[in-house]
DNA sequence: TGATTTTCAGCTTTATTTAAGCTTCAGATA
DNA sequence: TATCTGAAGCTTAAATAAAGCTGAAAATCA
């Protein structure tokens, strides 16, 4: 996560910096709002934090100027000036947050994580081996190849995946995926383990399903033929 | 833009409600925790206004099961509770602003335009593919040629095009253009699906309105023919 | 009235179930 | 050690069920 200061207060600057060095975010600065603009249009920031009373351009232009070159990065607004008009004029300028100084270190950095959740668009996947399940979706997906399941393979698909590598007998699959009390039979499994694993090998993928006899099914990583 | 409203005063509820519609939301109120997390859950509003202090289940309780639920809807958390840790509390669960009560109306209508505007909202224009939807003439537009679209077609290509690419059940939409407690079908969605799709290849569009069985409908950019 | 929305029945496509025959495996037998 | 045998697992294709699509008529709205 890859974080820039726009602040003229070189020792708030830094220890902004330090701070969230400390927690593992990669920082830079800018000390004033000219070079702080030129960076942040860059569009390679994840989050700004941004100054309002700085001397050559101030906050509320950075703001203005960095969204209407169409960059969408999210701004923290970090300033004294805590009138009403002041936050309605800086969440105008294009700010998605405003925070008043002083501030306490806690609640920077959990503004910080609000505002960093939202890009984060938490993908919802299962892995294995070299492959995934997308939960939204229902895709299996291998380097850049992927593949539709139904519902059913989906369902035991998922089971697998969550088990890692234990081992699931077909009673276990018939009552997840179909119901305990399902007149499903064992064959059933034994037909949808053969539809995952034509479908993963035709991804590529190195992942298998074994069987073990009496035992039922895991998944196992292959480095094969 | 729909608008969920979660909050125990009704007056206050009411009042906000007024406020948001007069600015052209479209608005819906929840009186108590537990019914409003359901209503969230539904994941077809593009904002919750979500108050702390309820009976049933507080604000921060509310914040956190919806977005355990996996669901990503801008949360702004209004309360009367003002203290850093309150704030800090709130962020924390999931909400994506925090603003103390009594609050500035501007101030409130400019932390839902700078929570919108992530969504894209502030745009009159929401485009996929070749093509755009104009939301103030509800023209559906590709390369010079267009379109008009009924109401109920509106609202359903808006909700596909502000979802772009990712995948809408028939629940939701029914949910999102019907309204949860209509006792419309899913033949309705499929209907309107069919006279989508029968206008986006009457302007050329390269758009389409793909199916997955069992879990909806999204838009895709098809290159062939 | 004309446009929009709802309803509905039958049609198409896709998923799931069923069933029969095949293969593999492990222990028994010679 | 070789081979036999029955159970377990695998494969395939056909039958059935479910989901999704469509066109036309009926109802409603404006």
């Amino acid at each position: 996560m890859k974080i820039l200061i726009i602040e003229d207060e070189r020792l708030l600057a830094d220890s902004i910096k330090t701070l969230l060095e400390s927690k593992g975010f990669d920082t830079e600065v800018a000390y004033d709002g000219e070079t702080g603009k030129e960076y942040a249009e860059l569009g390679i920031y994840d989050l700004l934090i941004l100054d309002v009373m700085m001397p050559r351009l101030n906050g509320y232009e950075v703001a203005k100027q960095v969204r209407e070159k169409h960059c969408t990065t999210p701004i923290l607004m970090l300033t004294a000036k805590s009138s009403v008009e002041d936050r309605i004029y800086g969440l105008n300028s294009g700010a998605d947050y405003y925070l008043t100084k002083p501030f306490d270190t806690r609640e920077l950095l959990a503004c910080i994580n609000a505002l960093l959740r939202r890009q984060g668009s938490q993908v919802n996947e299962l892995t294995f081996g070299n492959t995934s399940l997308d939960l939204e979706t229902g895709m299996l997906i291998c380097n850049g190849k992927s593949i539709r399941l139904s519902a059913k393979e989906f369902d035991v698909m998922r089971f697998l995946l969550q088990s890692q590598n234990r081992n699931l007998s077909k009673e276990m699959i018939l009552a997840r995926v179909w119901g305990y009390d399902s007149n499903a039979v064992e064959n059933h499994v034994e037909v949808y383990v053969g539809f995952l694993r034509k479908k993963l090998q035709s991804i590529g993928s190195n992942v298998v399903i074994r069987a073990i006899r009496n035992l039922g099914y895991h998944l196992e990583v292959t480095d094969e033929c």
